[in-house]
RNA sequence: GCCCUCGUGCUGAAACUGGCAGACAGGCUAGACUCAGGAUCUAGUGUCGUAAGACGUGGGGGUUCGAAUCCCCCCGAGGGCACCA
C-alpha cells in the first residue's frame, strides 16, 4: 500500500481539530514553554511558500517540546489593522473589516493545511474591540505616566504633580526631566504651580507624559494621507507603497520611547537574539557619550575690520540725501513725548547708546539702539490711521534684523517709568546680539571628542539653528539667507542622496575658543543636523572626516592635535585621522595624553570651568503614535476646552465608528471626523487620528496568555505562569520597528508592576526570506524606421506582439537580422504596406507568471490565454522552445513569482512541504525558492512508509497485514538497529536544540536508509522512530503510530532518550596521517593508551612506507580521534 | 563611510567544540526494468591525471603536529545605519 498523503493528512487534521489536541491550559505540573511566531498581517495575497518557513520551524520546536514533557503555549492570531485593507477600502468602498475577515479566513485555511499545532482557542485579532480595548487601556496607562529619571522607571503622573506641588520645577537642568525632551520650558516654584490654570498645568504635564500631544516635525506622506514613524520611512519614501515623504510640523500624539533608550540598549545584553538584530537596534538607538561645550559669542570684529561702511550708516544709500534732510527736520520737530523719552535714554542711561531720528534702510526710526538692533517707536494719534503702513514698516525692519517696539504718546507721558523699564528689558533680552553680541551669549555644541577641542578651527551650525538669524552680520546676511532658504527647500531625500555635495556659508560671526580665547569663525552647513545634539558642532577637520571635507572645500584651517601611534600612509593634509588612538599635541593641558585619557581629562576640565557638561545623546526619537487613517485603534482621548482627556477604563473600548468614506474630510481632517454624532458624552470631540499598525502588535504576546479575559489585558496568574516568550520566530524586517516597540511596552508594563518580565522574548531566531524566482518574456517593444513620424508607431502597436526567446535578448546585435526578418514577416502577414527598413529596436523584458513556465520553458498556449492582448502573439523560438529569462527577487504578486504553499501541499502533501522547507538549508539563510530537491524528500516519505509496511524487501510492497500492526515484529532489535536508532535520536536532539532543522531531515534520511538496509521491522525501533519524526512530519507519524496500535495521539508521547551504551564501540578506526595528510586507517581498542597506540603504529608496515626511512620528529595521538606523525 | 552576516562541488548544503572536506539530497552520466515516464532499481560523479599521485573550502599571509573552522590584510555578496558630531 503506497502512502496516500491526501487521505492521511485530511484525516488527522480533522482529528486534531475535533479533539482540540493542541489546547493548552494555564496551569500544569509540567514546566512551561512559550513558542511564538511573528504576528501575520492577513494580506489579500494569502500565504506564499516563504511565510510558513518560520511557522514550520517553530511548530517543530513546539511539538518537540511537548514530546519532551513541556506545557507548550503555541498560539496564532492576526495583526489585522493596517494600511493595505484600508487602501483597498478606499478603492472599492468595501469596509476594511469585510476584506480583513475574508483574508483571515483564507490564511486560516492555508495554515490548517500545513498541519500546525496552534491552540486556536487563543486566537486574537488586533482589530477586534475585545482586543483593542486593552490596547487603548495600555495607551491610557502611558498617558497617565511619566518617566522618573531618579527611580529610572515609569510612575503615575500623580507623583510628578506632587513634586510640583511641593518643590516646583527648576527648568531644563532639573533631573526630573526625561531624557530627550524636545521642548524646553522654564522652571516654576510650587506656589506658581498651584496658581497655574488647568490648561497651563496640562501643558506642562504634556512635557512629561509617556503618551503626549505636541507639535513635532513628522514624516508626512501626502499620497497615503498620513504621518509615518521613522522606521516606516526608507530612503525618503514610505516603506509601504514607496511614496515620497516630507517633513512637516504637526500636532501629534507621540510615545516617549526615548525615556527607555538606555534600558532598551542595555537589556540587549541579556537576551539571546541574533547579533544582526541586536546590532540594528543598537544602531537605531544610537547612543553617544560626550560632552557639551559652550563657545561664547565674541564681540564681532570692529566695524573697520569687517566692512568699510561704519556701523551707524544703516540707511539705504540710494535715498540717503532725502532721508538726511527728513531726519534733521524731524529732530527739530520732536513731539512732547519724544522729548520726554529722549531725556530718559540719552547718554547711555539705560546702558546702551541710543540715537534718535536715525535713518535705517528706507525709514527713519524714532529711537534706535544699533548695538542691540532695537528700534523704539513713539506713535501719536495719527498711528491709528496708518496702522497698516506701520505694520509693513515693522515687517521690513524685522526682515533686516531689527526688533521694533512701540509706545503711544500717552503711555510715555503718563507712565514714563514703565516705558523705560520695557525698553531696558528689551535691551537686556538675549534675543538679539548679532554683531555686538557678547557676554552671556554662546553657541553650545555637542561632541564625543572633547579631547580634540584644541583642534577646533570653526564651529558649524545647522541651517535651522535658532542663532543663525541673530548672529549673522549684515555683510553676510544675504548669503546666509539664500543658503538657509536653499537648505530648507532641499528635501530630506535630496539631502540624503547628495551626501557628497558640500554646501555651507560663513555667518560673519565669531565665537571665542573656550580655552585659548582665539577667534573661531561660525559657519552654517547642512551636514549638521538640527535635530541631533545641539544642532551645532565644533569642527575639528584634522580628526573628523566631515569637518575635514568642509574645511578643504572652503579653505579653512586644519590643526592637527593627535599624533597617530604609527605614521600614516597618507599625510595629515589628505584625510582626517579619526581613530581614537595616539597622543595629543598642540593641546595645552592635554599634551602627551593618550586619546582615551584626554577625553576624560577634557570633560573634567570643561565641567570644572563650567564650560559644559558631560552628556549622552541618543539618535532614537520619540515614536509618533497618530495616523490620519481609519482602519486602526481609535485613540481613547477627547478634548475639553482644547485639553486632551483620556477615557476611563469603564468607557472602553472606544469602538471604531462607521464612516461614509474612508477618506479625509474636505477640510483635511482624518476619516474619523466623518463619523456622525461621534462625540464624547455627545459634547466633546474625540481624537480623530488612530493608532499606528504597531500598537496592537506591541503586546500581543501577553494577550495569548489569557486571550478571553474581559477584566484585564491578562490575569496576574497567566502572566506569572507564562512569563515571557521562550522562543520567538520572526523576520529580520521588524528589527527596528515592532521588536523595539514590543520591548518598550514590556518594560513599561513591568514598571507598573503588571508583568514580571522586562523583555518579551528570551530567544529570537529570524528565519531567512524565501525569495522568488521570477521569469521574463521579451517583447519587441519599439521598432524605429527611417522615417519615424509616429504614424509608424501606430502601425506597430496595431500588430500582434512579438516575443523573442532569451538568446535574442541576450545577444541582440548578433540576431538583429533574424528579429527584423520576423518583424517584416508579421508586417506582410498583416497586410501592412511596406514600411521603410528598420533601423533600431527595443526589447522589453516583462514578468510572466512562473506557473506558466517550467524549467524556464514557456507554456506558450497558457501564455496566449493569460491575457486578451497576447491571444495572437507571435514567438521567435530557439530550438523549438521559448526560453524565459529569470532573476531572483522578492516574492510578490506584482512580480508574478509567487508560489503558494497550497499547490505544494496539493502535489506532495503537507509533511513533505514541511520537511522540504526545512531541508532547503539553514533557517536563517535567505534563499530563492526552487523545488529541485523536493522529489528527494518525497521519496524519503515513501521509504519511511514502506519501512513500516513491508517485510518483503524484493521491491514488491506487501499490504499492511491488519490494523493492529502484526507486520511489526516484537522481537528484540539487533545491535546494529539499536545503534542506528540511538545515533539518530542523539543527532536529532542536538539538531533541534540548536535549530539546525536541515541536518535533522538529512539524519532521518540516513536513519531510514540504514534501517531499510537492515530490513528492520522491530517495534522496539519503529515506535521511537515515529515519535522523533512526529514534530517534523506529524500526519504520517500519527498514522503510523495509530497503526502500531496506539489510541492516543502521538503529540503527547514521550520523546525517547538516547542510550549511549548502544553507541559505544569497543574499537576506533584511527585515521593515520603524516604531516596532517591522512594516509591509511588502523583500528585499535578504545581502551588503548596513547603510548600503546604510538608503539603499535610504529610497527606497522604502512607506517614504515610513509616514513621513507626517516625517524618521526613527533607522534601525536589523540585518543579516539586521530594519529598524526610529523616527519 | 561605519557596523553586522556570509563566501565550501554543477545546485541546496554538511562538517557543532581546530582532527578523514563535500554527509544527505537534487542534477548529470551509464546501465537495468518498462507500452510509456517527470515511476522504480543499480553504479559512478570535487578538479587535474590512463594511473600512481598531486591539488583543492573567495585571494594572500600567519598561529598550530594539524585550519573550511582561530588571527591579520585584501576581494566579493547580502543586510542594517548613514553627514548622528
Amino acid at each position: 500500500m503506497e502512502y496516500n498523503f491526501r487521505e492521511v493528512e485530511k484525516k488527522w487534521q480533522e482529528h486534531w481539530a475535533k479533539n482540540k489536541t493542541y489546547k493548552t491550559e494555564n496551569s500544569s505540573s509540567k514546566p512551561k514553554y512559550y513558542v511564538l511566531d511573528m504576528f501575520p498581517y492577513p494580506s489579500g495575497a494569502g500565504l506564499h511558500v516563504g511565510h510558513p518557513l518560520g511557522y514550520i520551524a517553530s511548530d517543530i520546536f513546539a511539538r518537540y517540546k511537548r514530546l519532551k514533557g513541556f506545557n507548550v503555549l503555541h498560539p496564532m492570531g492576526y495583526d489585522s489593522f493596517g494600511l493595505p485593507a484600508e487602501q483597498y477600502a478606499i478603492q472599492t468602498g468595501q469596509h476594511p473589516e469585510i476584506t480583513t475577515k475574508t483574508n483571515i479566513a483564507r490564511y486560516r485555511e492555508q495554515l490548517d493545511k500545513i498541519g500546525f499545532s496552534f491552540d486556536w482557542d487563543r486566537e486574537v485579532r488586533t482589530s477586534d474591540p475585545s482586543y483593542y480595548k486593552w490596547t487603548q487601556w495600555i495607551f491610557i496607562q502611558l498617558f497617565n505616566c511619566w518617566y522618573n529619571k531618579k527611580t529610572n522607571k515609569a510612575e503615575k503622573i500623580e507623583t510628578l504633580v506632587k513634586t510640583f506641588e511641593t518643590t516646583g520645577f527648576k527648568g531644563t537642568e532639573d533631573d526630573i526631566l526625561t531624557g530627550d525632551l524636545e521642548v524646553y520650558h522654564d522652571g516654576f516654584t510650587a506656589e506658581e504651580w498651584s496658581g497655574f490654570s488647568e490648561a497651563t498645568k496640562e501643558q506642562v504635564l504634556q512635557q512629561f507624559r509617556l503618551a503626549y500631544l505636541s507639535d513635532t516635525m513628522v514624516n508626512w506622506c501626502p499620497q497615503l494621507g498620513t504621518v509615518l514613524a521613522n522606521e516606516e520611512v526608507k530612503d525618503g519614501v514610505s516603506e509601504r507603497g514607496g511614496y515620497p515623504v516630507e517633513r512637516k510640523l504637526m500636532k501629534q500624539w507621540s510615545l516617549r520611547i526615548t525615556a527607555y533608550a538606555d534600558r532598551l540598549l542595555n537589556d540587549l545584553e541579556g537576551i539571546d537574539w541574533t547579533e544582526s538584530i541586536k546590532e540594528a537596534q543598537r544602531n537605531w538607538i544610537g547612543k553617544s557619550v560626550g560632552t557639551s561645550i559652550r563657545f561664547s559669542l565674541t564681540p564681532g570684529p570692529s566695524p573697520k575690520e569687517r566692512d568699510n561702511t561704519p556701523g551707524y550708516q544703516t540707511a539705504n544709500k540710494a535715498i540717503w540725501e532725502r532721508l538726511k534732510s527728513n531726519s534733521r527736520e524731524n529732530r527739530k520737530n520732536q513731539t512732547e513725548a519724544e522729548e520726554l523719552l529722549w531725556e530718559q535714554v540719552r547718554d547711555r542711561k539705560l546702558g546702551y547708546k541710543i540715537r534718535r531720528q536715525h535713518a535705517v534702510d528706507q525709514f527713519i526710526a524714532d529711537f534706535i539702539c544699533l548695538e542691540q538692533k532695537l528700534i523704539i517707536e513713539v506713535d501719536g494719534e495719527i498711528h491709528n490711521y496708518q496702522q497698516e503702513y506701520d505694520e509693513g514698516r515693522t515687517y521690513l525692519l524685522e526682515e533686516i534684523g531689527y526688533r521694533v517696539i512701540r509706545f503711544t504718546n500717552n503711555s510715555v507721558k503718563e507712565n514714563i517709568n514703565w516705558v523705560c523699564d520695557e525698553i531696558a528689558k528689551a535691551l537686556q533680552s538675549p534675543l538679539s546680539f548679532g554683531e555686538g553680541a557678547g557676554g552671556e551669549a554662546f553657541v553650545e555644541v555637542f561632541t564625543t571628542r572633547p579631547d580634540t577641542v584644541f583642534g577646533v578651527s570653526f564651529v558649524t551650525l545647522a541651517p535651522e539653528h535658532e542663532l543663525v538669524a541673530k548672529i549673522t552680520t549684515d555683510a553676510q546676511r544675504k548669503a546666509v539667507e539664500e543658503y538657509v532658504t536653499f537648505a530648507k527647500n532641499r528635501s530630506e531625500r535630496e539631502r540624503m542622496a547628495d551626501v557628497k555635495k558640500i554646501t555651507g556659508v560663513f555667518t560673519g560671526a565669531y565665537v571665542a575658543h573656550p580655552f585659548t580665547g582665539k577667534k573661531v569663525p561660525v559657519w552654517i552647513g547642512d551636514y549638521v543636523l538640527a535635530g541631533y545634539g545641539t544642532g551645532a558642532v565644533m569642527a575639528v577637520p584634522a580628526h573628523d572626516s566631515r569637518d575635514f571635507a568642509f574645511a578643504k572645500h572652503f579653505g579653512l584651517d586644519i590643526t592637527q592635535v593627535i599624533l597617530p601611534p604609527s605614521p600614516l600612509e597618507k599625510g595629515p593634509g589628505d584625510e582626517a585621522y579619526e581613530a581614537k588612538e595616539g597622543k595629543l599635541v598642540n593641546s595645552d593641558f592635554l599634551d602627551g595624553l593618550e586619546v582615551k585619557a584626554a577625553i576624560k581629562k577634557a570633560i573634567a576640565v570643561i565641567e570644572e570651568k563650567g564650560l559644559g557638561k558631560g552628556k549622552t545623546n541618543f539618535r532614537l526619537r520619540d515614536a509618533i503614535f497618530g495616523r490620519q487613517r481609519y482602519w486602526g485603534e481609535p485613540i481613547p482621548v477627547y478634548y475639553k476646552d482644547g485639553i486632551p482627556h483620556v477615557l476611563s477604563e469603564s468607557e472602553l473600548p472606544l469602538v471604531l465608528p462607521e464612516v461614509d468614506k474612508y477618506l479625509p474630510t474636505e477640510t483635511g481632517e482624518p476619516p474619523l471626523a466623518r463619523a456622525k454624532d461621534w462625540k464624547y458624552k455627545g459634547e466633546y470631540e474625540y481624537e480623530y487620528s488612530t493608532m499606528p499598525g504597531w500598537a496592537g502588535s506591541s503586546w500581543y504576546f501577553l494577550r495569548y496568555m489569557d486571550a478571553h479575559n474581559d477584566k484585564e489585558f491578562a490575569s496576574k496568574e497567566a502572566v506569572n505562569y507564562w512569563q515571557n516568550v521562550d522562543l520567538y520566530m520572526g523576520g529580520a524586517e521588524h528589527a527596528t520597528g515592532h521588536l523595539l516597540y514590543v520591548r518598550f511596552w514590556t518594560k513599561f508594563l513591568y514598571d507598573l508592576g503588571l508583568i514580571p518580565v522586562i523583555e518579551p522574548a528570551k530567544k529570537l531566531i529570524n528565519q531567512g526570506m524565501i525569495q522568488g524566482r521570477s521569469n521574463f518574456v521579451y517583447r519587441l517593444g519599439f521598432v524605429g524606421h527611417i522615417e519615424n513620424d509616429g504614424k509608424d508607431n501606430k502601425i506597430f502597436e496595431s500588430l500582434p506582439s512579438l516575443f523573442v526567446s532569451k538568446k535574442y535578448f541576450d545577444n541582440q546585435t548578433e540576431y538583429n537580422t533574424e528579429i527584423f526578418a520576423r518583424h517584416s514577416k508579421i508586417l506582410k502577414e498583416n497586410n501592412i504596406a511596406s514600411l521603410p527598413p528598420i533601423r533600431y529596436h527595443v526589447i522589453i523584458p516583462l514578468h510572466v507568471d512562473v506557473n506558466m513556465v517550467e524549467n524556464d520553458v514557456l507554456n506558450i498556449e497558457a501564455f496566449k490565454n493569460w491575457r486578451e492582448e497576447y491571444k495572437n502573439a507571435e514567438f521567435l523560438l530557439e530550438d523549438g522552445k521559448y526560453i524565459c529569462g529569470s532573476e531572483v527577487e522578492k516574492m510578490s504578486k506584482s512580480k508574478w513569482n509567487v508560489v503558494s504553499p497550497d499547490s505544494m501541499v496539493e502535489q506532495y502533501g503537507a509533511d513533505c512541504l514541511r520537511l522540504y522547507e526545512m531541508f532547503l538549508g539553514p533557517l536563517e539563510l535567505s534563499k530563492p525558492w526552487n523545488t529541485n530537491g523536493i522529489t528527494g524528500v518525497s521519496n524519503f516519505m515513501r521509504k519511511l512508509w514502506r519501512l513500516y509496511h513491508t517485510t518483503d524487501w524484493n521491491n514488491t510492497p506487501l499490504l499492511w497485514r491488519g490494523a493492529r500492526g502484526e507486520a511489526i515484529s516484537n522481537e528484540p532489535a539487533t545491535k546494529a538497529e539499536l545503534k542506528t536508532l540511538h545515533k539518530t535520536i542523539k543527532k536529532i536532539t542536538e539538531d533541534i536544540d540548536r535549530f539546525s532543522f536541515n541536518t535533522s531531515v538529512s539524519n532521518f534520511m540516513i536513519c531510514v536508509n540504514e534501517l531499510t538496509e537492515q530490513k528492520c521491522n522491530k517495534r522496539e525501533i519503529l515506535e521511537p522512530l515515529a515519535i522523533i519524526i512526529a514534530p517534523y512530519a506529524p500526519h504520517i507519524a500519527e498514522e503510523l503510530w495509530s497503526k502500531l496500535g496506539h489510541r492516543e495521539s502521538i503529540t503527547y508521547a514521550v520523546f525517547p532518550e538516547c542510550k549511549e551504551e548502544y553507541l559505544v564501540e569497543s574499537s576506533f578506526n584511527y585515521p593515520v596521517s603524516f604531516n596532517g595528510k591522512t594516509r591509511f586507517f588502523q583500528e585499535y581498542d578504545r581502551s588503548l593508551s596513547k603510548e600503546e597506540i604510538e608503539k603499535e603504529i610504529m610497527t606497522l608496515e604502512q607506517t614504515q612506507k610513509y616514513l621513507e626511512g626517516k625517524t618521526p620528529k613527533k607522534v601525536i595521538v589523540v585518543p579516539n580521534k586521530i594519529v598524526n606523525i610529523v616527519i
